[in-house]
DNA sequence: TAAGTGTATTATATCACTTAATACACTTAA
DNA sequence: TTAAGTGTATTAAGTGATATAATACACTTA
């Protein structure tokens, strides 16, 4: 449980992957389940950085990749903020949404499962709320 | 396409994760599906190394992952061996697919997903047979 | 004007991955 | 016995991604 809050964001880092990455998909995550209000300020480079012990410049890769997925609108000299294009955002998700199926269909075909026992995998793990 | 055969066993390599893993990977799966039979020898190191055009020591690295899963018997002098053991086969192939469904699982409720609306994405995507 | 924004640059360090070149132990077949 | 083919180990080197550090600049706001 190394979570840390900031600025109504929850992050959990580690180092089975790179620093920048994790930002960028858990701040992802939380714009596509909506934890974060549209048009909201997420906080500045520095702020996060200090937050979470990481370098600026690890924190700007992960900002400068949001931006460019247009899921926030930087303002110089105001801050980070959470674009107000709904739109935008549940096609970024879904997006996101069929990548992972199809990656998941993959493997497990990989490994010789069929739909049949996919869907019978999946509703036994079923953890899952809804 | 970039697809090599070899010794019964099919590869196609990138460059988008370590070549190791990969050769690990597709090997594992020809045993979990079946292609290749239990005993069956695989190609020595060396040769493998040459048709997929890549280092020896990068082969070995993936054989000895291998062999630490018990999915081959590697006999010095003779050359590298699947195992005879199916029901190491089995469990090796159920605990893969376990971990792909809880990573899939995972993903998709960090996304806002729900049970509901996972099973008819795959429904929908659904090019797996049977 | 001062403080807080995003942004860019340069340098350095570290680590995983890959290749290369050798060498050794073992097995098998000639 | 020998030669060829196995797995295995070692040492060295190069490369690229990642992360840090230090600094500077442009912009906005109070």
């Amino acid at each position: 449980m190394n979570e840390i809050r900031i600025g109504g964001l929850r992050f959990s880092l580690d180092l089975s992957q790179p620093l920048y990455e994790q930002v960028l998909e858990q701040v992802r995550s939380s714009i596509a389940k909506g934890e974060i209000a549209l048009g909201e300020k997420i906080p500045s480079v520095r702020e996060m950085a200090q937050a979470l012990k990481i370098n600026p410049n690890t924190v700007m890769r992960a900002y400068q990749e949001l931006e460019r997925e247009r899921l926030t609108e930087t303002r110089r000299g105001q801050g980070t903020f959470i674009t107000t294009d709904a739109a935008r955002v549940q096609e970024i998700r879904n997006k996101l949404a069929e990548q992972a199926v199809e990656q998941f269909l993959a493997k497990m075909e990989s490994l010789g499962f069929g739909l049949k026992d996919i869907e019978s995998m999946i509703r036994a793990k079923g953890g899952v709320s809804q």
